[in-house]
RNA sequence: GCGGGAAUGGCGGAAUGGUAGACGCGUUGGUCUCAAACACCAAUAACUUCACGGUUGUGCGAGUUCGAGUCUCGCUUCCCGCACCA
């Protein structure tokens, strides 16, 4: 009887569709577990050996439960609106909707292909109307819906239509924009439909409204903060400009304490739950408006942390956008504002960020009064404070905020210490709050605890301040310019939106001719031809909404919509709510943390509000499952050429750094050309580039001639040149460099030289090196290719190398993230058909725990594939088949099999899967070692492995002559009375330390113990004749002596 | 800078405060074989010893404890996230 996964896996597969084996329902006397994976977007890449990882580990659980006695809910579907095909069927003109299904078919493939106990009847695509008329129907609802302080939840928005015809909304307190205006009922009551509509725009909880949002120009479209990164955008590295658009919004800022407080009732990960904390960014403190002198109709209101600081305060600043910059601004200044106000604009957000600390600024002319002390200071303007946080104005406090200080130092402002014990005002500022204050006022004498309430309680009897909580969220962006996604169910009439009827939905996504935004820049949905609105009873025909919904959306409540997919009445119907009500166990990558899992909580907050979900958050508990990166084979351009310029680089750029107002590029440095270029006050470029034609290049020369550089292109066949002349290139740099000439003779070239001596060098600066290119070829790291070689490997054929003949190229490998571009891509379906679905399953497990990332690796799948033929030889030792013994287990079979069960128990429960796959292997072992065939002992091994490999159970299952499936046999208990054995081998500590080993009987008393140890020789030996002071014996443990 | 996490053999990784290195890979030796592969058996932290044994060992330094990889305090390094947030 041979083990062979390629027969027996397909076969049950099979029979487990045609059984339908993993269908659930909706109901039982059995108790319910929710388990959920993250959906995946269907890429089409397809799986690599990473996705499954959090799947398996959710399959386990899953089937766990399932022994356990538990109805288990485990649903799978597709998150399938999105960018990717989006941008592919602009490519190509395929419908997204058809590359999306294409995709989703390979899926489900290669999800099959692992044995997954997904419960398919319930598969949610977000893309299908089906699913989005209720992403759109959850939308038309928070439309309908304000946030409420009183009543602290969301309320309908007719409530306040009926307030506000009562007794306008100067006594109504709930959510709502700054710039609402305050309105009587009578001049409610006067207003026109439109007017009211717009004044109920500010309440709404989604509305459409300008604001300043990441716009990418590549992508034609506007993205959500965590879709950006690092000043580029996530998806595709474009770059991302801030722009003013009028856009939907969500109110997420009317949740952001409950969202904060949510946290402490679910089991997630504590970095997870930082993450949103710190996103959310909640700062108590107190806001302060400033007088401005020659300005009595003008105040400013800052924000500050730190209002017992504010006798320290000498100088103010705003935003570059504050709206108050251009009246402030005196005329003798207007020239430096407004020129500083040009280059701030134009400054990318790669570049501030590059910049860091550096300080910039500039004085409006204007002063504002300090109202507890009633002194001027000036007012700047920079743009370190942020147009989108806060009140765009802070008061300057340099005795006690370091970057304050900075600014002050910079342009020679004053510095008041404020604390009797702060430090030497000269040196840096003291953000500590020791001490007693001076020169302070009202607080003199005062400590930091006892200062803020009193400076609070001025400010509010004044009525120029008051106590207030700021947060770092915004409101959520929600509109896309985009095709493939979610149409917003909304018309427009007089410039002011309606949601379309209920009944008309879903709002289906248009035929368009091309994927493209219009000539004119509209969204691509403006291309739809005769795609209007026509509301009952109407006979016009109004535009609709021409974005769609970001990707965060369709996401945001699938959960609820796998309790009840088919529901055609409602997103989930109150019966399968109350019997799944939320998520048990939630597993998915952490690269969710801010964006799914907080417009998720977000949205099921809001649901929780109008009852129509039973729990404030959706997800009880949360498990991050790791990422398996791949290896990636690198090809190094070493020696030659390449190399020597780069030296020259490394040698010249530590000096020009230190001593100059030059940056130098390196060669091939595109991907990263944005960073270098953001060199601040330099004033002199050498760029070193093969393609100076290129497009990048005008944008970098135009960029630095703005900027008021001079710049200087060097091309490598140039340079290469000046490298095998050193006269020429002494000349040409000296050229460029003025009075550079001593070192580059003297120094740099010197030692470029000694840096040749070793080509290994190049390893020293990998991260730098822009030499070094993927490869889909595994070569041995350290081998050195020749161009010939280097000229086989596909992806190069046609790249262009400028090397000589005797070029030379080396070998390595790094860990990356898989991806296809890379070209260390794993694919499962290999996998499985090497090695068998269990033992893909199991191997995963088995790399290390879930939740860390690990590279793939596939040397020790031996190792597991051995172990379930080992398992299998349980069943039938003898050739002609299975050899089953129906005796009764002796002892020492008892005890593995209960310690087994024992540890995989408590294992599973602690999500510990690795540790799971040792002990079946240790009782696989062992039970081997006895011989053990015995029906008794093996049957409960079979139950238990099912969850890790289901096929060779369900196999084994069926050989032992059940008819049905393994799936619904019942998990083991394990009986503590077989663990025991007879004897233990206690070790003998002395002093804590290992000295000898004793085998006594299990029930061995203290003194028994103590007086067998110390009868042994080698105690005595280690005991030199003292007596012990002390004697620990721990029962089953260990006996430690004391001397 | 702030926050979260990690650091254990050649490698992946185990260890409710109680014999550190389970389990697997790799390596070495052996059995089987004409041979190889597979399989099986044995050894495998380092140093030292013919051997018995001994010494040192969980990033570094202290501490608590009969006993610390595990707990406490102070560092170092690495990874992840956030970051001019007032």
């Amino acid at each position: 009887m041979e083990y062979s996964p390629s027969e027996i896996e397909p076969k049950w597969r099979k029979w487990w569709q045609e059984n339908r084996t993993y269908q659930v329902s909706n109901e039982g006397t059995k108790p319910k577990f929710y388990i959920l994976s993250m959906f995946p977007y269907p890429s089409g890449a397809g799986l690599h050996v990473g996705h499954p990882l959090g799947y398996i580990a959710n399959d386990i659980v899953a089937r766990y439960k399932r022994l356990k006695g538990f109805n288990v809910l485990n649903p799978m579907g597709y998150d399938s609106f999105g960018l990717p095909a989006e941008q592919y069927a602009i490519q190509t003109g395929i419908h997204p909707q058809i590359a999306t299904g294409q995709n989703i078919d390979r899926y489900r493939e290669q999800l099959d292909n692992i044995g997954l106990s997904f419960d398919w009847s319930r598969e949610v695509r977000t893309s299908d109307p089906a699913y989005y008329r209720w992403t759109q129907w959850i939308f038309i609802q928070i439309f309908n819906h304000y946030y409420d302080l009183d009543a602290d939840k969301a309320l309908p928005i007719s409530n306040l239509v009926s307030v506000f015809a009562l007794q306008g909304n100067a006594g109504v307190k709930a959510v709502c924009d700054d710039e609402t205006p305050v309105f009587t009922a009578a001049e409610w009551n006067a207003r026109s439909e439109r007017e009211q509509q717009l004044l109920l725009l500010h309440y709404r909880l989604t509305y459409p409204g300008e604001a300043y949002v990441n716009w990418c120009a590549e992508l034609g479209s506007v993205l959500s903060n965590d879709e950006v990164k690092d000043g580029v955008s996530e998806r595709g590295g474009y770059p991302v400009e801030r722009k003013l658009m009028q856009q939907w919004n969500m109110r997420i800022t009317a949740y952001a304490d409950r969202l904060l407080a949510g946290l402490n009732e679910v089991d997630w990960p504590e970095s997870i739950k930082d993450q949103q904390r710190n996103w959310i960014g909640r700062s108590v403190g107190a806001s302060v408006r400033f007088a401005v002198q020659d300005h009595t109709d003008t105040n400013i209101e800052v924000f500050t942390t730190r209002v017992d600081t504010i006798y320290g305060v000498t100088f103010m600043v705003l935003a570059p956008e504050h709206e108050l910059v251009n009246k402030l601004t005196t005329d003798a200044q207007r020239g430096e504002i407004q020129s500083y106000i040009r280059w701030a604009a134009g400054r990318s957000e790669v570049e501030r960020m590059t910049e860091g600390k550096k300080v910039t600024g500039a004085f409006t002319g204007a002063y504002a009064i300090n109202p507890f002390n009633d002194m001027p200071v000036p007012i700047y303007i920079a743009d370190y404070v942020l147009a989108g946080y806060g009140t765009r104005a802070v008061m300057g406090v340099p005795s006690g905020d370091q970057r304050d200080w900075n600014f002050a130092k910079y342009f020679n402002l004053n510095i008041t210490p404020i604390l009797d014990a702060q430090q030497n005002m000269d040196l840096a500022a003291d953000p500590t709050k020791e001490g007693r204050y001076i020169n302070s006022g009202l607080i003199d004498g005062l400590t930091y605890a006892e200062a803020a309430p009193v400076l609070i309680e001025w400010l509010e009897n004044k009525r120029i301040g008051k106590g207030k909580t700021q947060y770092k969220l915004r409101n959520a962006i929600f509109s896309r310019q985009r095709y493939w996604g979610e149409p917003v169910p909304a018309y427009w009439k007089d410039g002011v939106p309606y949601m379309i009827a209920e009944k008309d939905l879903p709002l289906v996504l248009p035929n368009v001719d091309k994927y493209l935004p219009t000539q004119t820049g509209e969204p691509p949905l403006a291309r739809a031809q005769g795609w209007r609105y026509s509301p009952e009873g109407s006979t016009q025909t109004f535009e609709y909404e021409l974005s769609t919904m970001p990707g965060w959306a369709g996401s945001s409540w699938y959960f609820y919509r796998y309790m009840d997919v088919h529901n055609k009445q409602a997103f989930v119907g109150p019966e399968a709510l109350a019997y799944w009500k939320a998520v048990d166990l939630y597993i998915g990558g952490a690269e969710h943390a801010v964006g799914h899992l907080l417009y998720s909580r977000f949205w099921n907050h809001f649901l929780y509000d109008i009852g129509k979900v039973p729990e404030r958050e959706f997800a009880k508990k949360l498990v991050n499952q790791g990422m398996i990166q791949g290896r990636s084979s690198f090809v190094y351009r070493a020696k030659e050429r390449f190399f020597e310029q780069y030296l020259w680089i490394k040698v010249l750029q530590p000096f020009f750094a230190e001593n100059g107002p030059i940056a130098i590029a390196e060669p091939g440095f595109e991907e990263q050309y944005k960073y270098d270029f953001a060199f601040g006050n330099n004033d002199l470029v050498i760029e070193v580039t093969s393609w100076k034609q290129t497009e990048k290049i005008e944008h970098i020369r135009r960029t630095a001639v703005a900027d008021g550089k001079r710049l200087l292109i060097l091309s490598t066949e140039e340079l290469t040149e000046a490298i095998n002349e050193p006269e020429t290139t002494a000349e040409k740099i000296r050229q460029a460099l003025v009075s550079r000439k001593e070192f580059i003779e003297n120094e740099a070239k010197p030692k470029a030289e000694q840096l040749f001596v070793s080509h290994n060098l190049i390893h020293k600066y990998d991260d730098d090196a822009l030499t070094k290119l993927h490869t889909d070829v595994n070569f041995v790291d350290g081998d050195v290719l020749d161009v010939e070689r280097v000229r086989n490997i596909r992806q190069f054929e046609h790249a262009n190398f400028k090397l000589d003949t005797n070029g030379k190229f080396t070998c390595s490998h790094e860990v990356e993230k898989m991806s296809k571009s890379k070209y260390n891509v794993v694919n499962p379906d290999d996998m499985v058909t090497q090695y068998g679905a269990d033992c893909f399953r199991m191997y995963e497990m088995f790399l290390g725990p879930v939740e860390v990332s690990k590279p793939w690796d596939t040397k020790g799948i031996t190792g597991v594939s051995g172990f379930l033929r080992k398992f299998w030889g349980l069943f039938g030792r003898n050739q002609g088949g299975l050899s089953i013994a129906e005796d009764a287990p002796n002892k020492e079979e008892l005890r593995i099999l209960h310690t087994c069960i024992k540890k995989v128990t408590d294992d599973v429960d602690r999500f510990s899967m690795n540790t799971c796959v040792s002990h079946f292997m240790i009782a696989t072992n062992e039970l081997r070692r006895l011989n053990c065939s015995k029906r008794t002992v093996l049957e409960p091994l079979v139950i238990m492995i099912m969850p890790f490999a289901p096929h060779i159970a369900e196999e084994l299952w069926h050989l032992l002559g059940h008819d049905t499936t393994v799936c619904d046999a019942t998990w083991p208990n394990w009986n503590e009375d077989y663990l025991k054995t007879d004897s233990v081998n206690y070790p003998i500590q002395i002093n804590g330390k290992l000295r000898a080993t004793i085998d006594l009987p299990s029930d061995t008393t203290a003194a028994d113990a103590e007086s067998a140890a110390l009868a042994l020789e080698q105690v005595q030996k280690w005991l030199e004749g003292k007596s012990p002071k002390k004697v620990v014996f721990v029962p089953g443990r260990m006996i430690n002596i004391v001397v």
